[in-house]
DNA sequence: GTTCAGCACTCACTAGAGTGGAGTGCTAAC
DNA sequence: GTTAGCACTCCACTCTAGTGAGTGCTGAAC
């Protein structure tokens, strides 16, 4: 519940009354999801006027676009605008209370095991913190270099290229041969590909290891090498996870919003490119139309990058009603954003 | 389209006329969401009689549980046991449309690579076939016997224990050394697991691989193999994964319906068992209140088999209202069951 | 005894009128 | 600049028909 004292805002060309009734409708909004009339607004901290006197300020945030009527004679409810100078100026830090962050607390101590795994429960995690609906993108394996390439026969002509990296991650890509290979010059050829890519990181691997050609004159080798290859490539397809979709449900009560966003959050791709877009425009918070994607309008959506040994790897998104919790959502994504990144950090190691 | 024509039906009962008077209203009620009244049914297959005798008969129906009324003077719509009978004796065999066939042929030719990938794809395209939310659970593990046992170092006292199945899946589990353990250990012991555990399947690494004491007093290979026997235990969690959950935004008006659903969909093991309870009653279709899960009780499950070299191991189930086409759930589910199976068996080959 | 036309009846749905109330904007006075 | 007062707006609700799709029943015809 941030508190909003005389004397720390007047920031953007809103005196401070202003800026506390736009808090104070902003933050009954949130709470009611009911337009806000005067009357609700004058016994907020920092609104010691009349109920006239907010009409006026509140139909001056109107003109400049903060607030705005479903229609003459209703309360206000804020607008794009207003929701993010409420974000930028008003909301205070927020943090979860006690309960959440116990939450917290005892799943970090509990996860273990696979990172997919731990990156899917997290995201119930923070939906269960927040009622929002919680995306995870995991660490891109990018960066991770190579620790160990295998390749093992799961037939004849068949074998499966196994390479594990730094992270704890396990890609894998099944290769078919033209001829007949036996263990033997399986074994040989992981080895060549191992001594060319170990210690590389997934990206690298396309400029650094030789296509074929060289003196890697071995065919079960050169066919290794373009599946490795194909790995590093294929894999800017980072896996999202989604949790929480159900909030979505209970957010709006119109059916045909909750299936436009539901769609959305099914198409992979978008989502993950949609939250990299946001975090490269330097936001951690994306209001309304701010994003650009027109069926998730009413929607707000919070980000935070993951670091996993100071690098920038994964992200955390939630997404709720443009009405939804800021602070909270922006504290639960720190405080998750934060422990995952030490984990993975961990793990990495 | 089934047609009704006389010989065929007389089934549990029901005459031929009510048994086509049902199958009117179950089809027009699946097409038109909307009480359908006698008026509607007289020009039916199998149904030449006025709408007064129709009347009688829905009566008739409605006593026995086939029918029912929303209220007074509205049309009837099915009850869970109308659907039953519908799909157990009076829906044709459905097949898809020649666009659908079109597309799971396209589908299965470029389907490739990882295996996860495949059935996550797969949901969708059931889903785009169907307009129901679908359900893949990827063949259970425990069945492909083990083709490699790997130890990858991945710090001074960590490790992944990297095991290949025959089936293609790639399942890991980190360990942790309470030593420092150098590669040339962690090679031997990785050897000695194999030893133990090469073309067991995942199921038997318990019974089979002793779990220490034995002359494997090393104390890598005893760690490694508690990893391995959890490996063993843990992957009862077969992966679910669920495609098109849109649509049930879009079959429901209530979005307190939608939200429940959701809910149940996002819980992984509820869902996984419930499909199996479903098959294990020997049913392909479970309608309403059937199933026993409560918050479903206004949507059908239609559940098919994936056997993969016979043995029947991955499940497809598609979520819909009651009141969904069935016919061509089930085709649908039986063409995409067998090609899945079919491609996977080729890869565990 | 089945079928069916006719008929009275039911009840959701819709439109229109009236009402209450929450809210506004304006204005004149402090 | 602030505010009490006031007229006004418009949604949300209720009430009242009126409509129409649907029913169940009945008595006659086959």
């Amino acid at each position: 519940m941030p508190t909003t004292d005389d004397s720390r805002i007047d920031t953007a060309g809103l005196d401070a009354r202003k800026a506390a009734i736009l808090n104070a409708v902003v933050t009954e909004y949130i709470g009611s999801a009911q337009p806000v009339g005067s009357q609700h607004v004058v016994d907020a901290p920092g609104v010691s006027v009349s109920s006239a006197t907010v009409r006026s300020d509140m139909a001056a945030l109107e003109r400049d676009g903060f607030l705005a009527q479903p229609h003459t004679s209703a309360g206000r409810i804020p607008t794009d605008k207003g929701y993010r100078f409420f974000v930028d100026h008003l909301a205070g830090p927020g943090s979860l209370d006690s309960g959440g962050r116990l939450q917290v607390r005892q799943f970090f101590d509990h996860a273990h095991g696979e990172i997919e795994q731990m990156l899917e429960r997290t995201s119930g995690l923070l939906a269960d913190l927040t009622d929002c609906t919680a995306m995870v993108v995991g660490p891109s394996h990018e960066s991770a270099v190579i620790r160990s390439v295998q390749l093992v026969g799961m037939g004849p002509r068949q074998a499966l290229l196994v390479v594990v990296l730094a992270d704890g991650a396990v890609q894998k890509q099944s290769i078919e041969f033209g001829e007949e290979v036996d263990d033997g010059r399986l074994s040989d050829a992981a080895g060549r590909l191992a001594a060319h890519s170990l210690g590389l990181p997934l990206t690298q691997v396309r400029a650094k290891v030789p296509s074929t050609g060289d003196r890697s004159t071995d065919a079960v080798t050169a066919v290794g090498v373009r599946a490795l290859r194909a790995l590093g490539a294929a894999d800017g397809g980072e896996h999202l996870f989604v949790g929480g979709s159900s909030r979505m449900a209970a957010a709006f009560d119109a059916v045909e919003t909750v299936r436009s966003v539901l769609t959305i959050l099914e198409q992979q791709l978008v989502v993950v490119t949609l939250l990299r877009d946001i975090l490269d425009t330097g936001l951690s918070v994306a209001i309304g139309t701010e994003h650009g994607v027109e069926p998730l309008a009413s929607c707000a959506i919070v980000v935070m990058p993951v670091s996993v040994d100071g690098v920038e790897t994964g992200t955390i998104g939630l997404l709720g009603p443009t009405r939804m919790n800021y602070p909270l959502a922006l504290a639960a994504a720190r405080v998750v954003g934060d422990r995952l990144g030490q984990r993975l950090s961990e793990a990495s190691r």
